[in-house]
DNA sequence: GTCTATATGGCGATAGAC
DNA sequence: GTCTATCGCCATATAGAC
């Protein structure tokens, strides 16, 4: 095996995750990724045997970046109403970083659901463990009696959907001032985070 | 005019409206949309004089579908805890018509945002209506004082993001039972007004 | 490993018969 | 208005020289 083997197929996911995120499976091109990583479209193929396969590579490594933050929070030792904050602060911070994520995965999601979930489910995260979590908060009256998993997904709305509407609400609420939005979201981080917790305050 | 000329249009429409919705622009084709509507690719041409067009019929035909739910209920007589509640019941009521519709639009406000806010602009929505209402309310002391901004985007959010992310949380969360799911989303039009109204409660 | 050149197929769109 | 046949293009993928 050739020195220059790791190096080209670096610079071959590089260029493909920046493709891919930009424009999605369909909106990608492999003279795209070709173009953007300097090489011609023949050695993708070498390396990657197909465009789907250099997807999944590219898809897998972006979903890794987000997952941990979904739950890392919850498991530290601080009182409730600090968890929340942290989860919050946590993810959208983690989502200003790589803002196209959630639309690139969204758009994934639609095109092959199954293939998707699977991968998910791979990195071996467990929604039971924080839904148990949420409920003994409930049972010692620490927050307001509701259903656990609506509250997970209303915190996960709260922080994603900006994220993947982003073009919509800025072109309609903000006339498309880009700084604007980005201070909106910047906000988001205490907005969002005050906003859940008066929702479940008992 | 032939008379015949209405139904075919009309049967074109249907068919480019299931196919697009389920497809997405990049993931339809005119062949895709002509079997559905049992006809051949060159009457589409016919009727639509190309794809984009064809697309943009069918686009603005989904998103006035939704649209008006935003602002309806803000414009009502009720009080505004009852404003919310029928935003919310509208709203979700409305995408469990049309339960793609979110997916659709955000996919292709992805594709083409300069192309899809001038769509949407075009159909005479105006946000700040409702923040100067949403001002009001507290000033009169009503609700809890925010960014009207955020509130705005949080309710959008709390009814949007669950459609948008349905296989995700779907084969998340309810190991993929979908029966589990509808219900958890038929729950949510209480839920969700609930969670909005405590969260605002000055 | 990396390149150029090319095969192969499907796409949107059009021409032209009926 | 509706059809069949076909054009022209660009996509993924491969063959084969170096």
């Amino acid at each position: 095996m050739n020195e220059k083997h790791n190096d080209t197929e670096a610079l071959i996911l590089d260029a493909a995750r920046k493709v891919f995120l930009e424009n999605g499976f369909d909106g990608a091109t492999m003279q795209m990724i070709a173009s953007e990583a300097a090489i011609n479209k023949a050695l993708l193929h070498y390396y990657f045997r197909s465009k789907d396969r250099l997807f999944e590579a590219v898809f897998i490594e972006a979903f890794s970046r987000m997952a941990p933050n979904i739950i890392k929070a919850f498991f530290s030792e601080a009182p409730f109403e600090q968890k929340i904050r942290i989860f919050v602060d946590t993810y959208i911070s983690a989502l200003l970083q790589y803002p196209q994520i959630p639309q690139f995965i969204l758009h994934e999601l639609h095109r092959n659901p199954q293939r998707i979930v699977e991968l998910i489910k791979s990195t071996g995260i467990n929604p039971e463990m924080v839904f148990a979590l949420i409920r003994r908060e409930m049972d010692l009256g620490h927050i307001k009696a509701m259903d656990p998993k609506q509250l997970m997904v209303n915190m996960l709305s709260l922080c994603i959907f900006p994220f993947a509407a982003r073009p919509m609400i800025q072109g309609f609420i903000f006339n498309n001032d880009a700084a604007a939005f980005d201070l909106f979201l910047e906000n988001r981080k205490k907005e969002v985070a005050e906003f859940i917790l008066n929702a479940v305050k008992p």
